[in-house]
DNA sequence: GCCATATTCAACCGGATGGTTGACGATATG
DNA sequence: CATATCGTCAACCATCCGGTTGAATATGGC
């Protein structure tokens, strides 16, 4: 359990979790306003932050009584990296390794990440 | 659950079916043979096999008595896309990189795959 | 001090998940 | 035909997961 990529992409397989990284891609928000969109108590808002958290997706400083919750897209570097591996190296072989590196330098990404929430 | 994110982010979340997608990065394997290295049943492995299958990660085609599966990168993409959206990813994370090519290459690999994809 | 707000904690629940074992159908092979 | 191999199915088990509720713990405002 302590795999960072098991955490990571066990993190994702949630579609609340996802709706909040993509909430949280606007803008840092409290726990609160970030249940405020969702049909859950509280209380299961909560702990999906918490496993965000322990994913190291998210970090969440408190300053006062209020919870101010970060998006860390850095903790997906990892995951992205090992996914691209499917993607773009056939097998093992250095060649697929340049293109790699080619193509990321090159793709900006998607736009909208918004977009893709209800998908 | 039908959410095909939700279905690919989960089955990336076991460290096992990485193992044994990585292991079909090489090459196709028969389910006996994918479930070889691991020091768990057959049926297990028939298990997490049926789990790729179903995220549309593998697919498996019967000659014989033999069921070949065969890695479908194309599935990723969603899900690449995905994270991308996240993707304040400025720069290519060359040390992940390096990570991920030494763990696929150098590692033993063949008698304990787990140990080159816990990293 | 008192009350409202923000967030978590603890106990609980139903259902999913990952593993086991043993029996089984299907296919090769002698 | 007899037998071994390939793979799945079914039942079972322990644990995890996502949700609930209600109480508890800050903290801020009056």
């Amino acid at each position: 359990m302590s795999n960072p990529l098991d955490q990571v992409f066990s993190a994702l397989a949630d579609p609340t979790r996802r709706a909040i990284l993509a909430m949280l891609l606007e803008d840092d928000m409290a726990v609160t306003d970030v249940a405020e969109p969702f049909s859950m108590s509280l209380a299961a808002v909560s702990k999906h932050l918490c496993v965000l958290a322990e994913a190291g997706l998210i970090t969440q400083e408190k300053r006062g009584r209020v919870k101010w919750c970060k998006l860390e897209p850095d903790a997906l570097r990892a995951a992205s990296v090992w996914m691209q591996g499917f993607g773009q190296f056939e097998a093992v072989d250095l060649d697929g390794l340049e293109r790699f590196l080619a193509a990321e330098l090159d793709d900006p990404g998607p736009d909208d990440p918004l977009s893709s929430l209800s998908a």
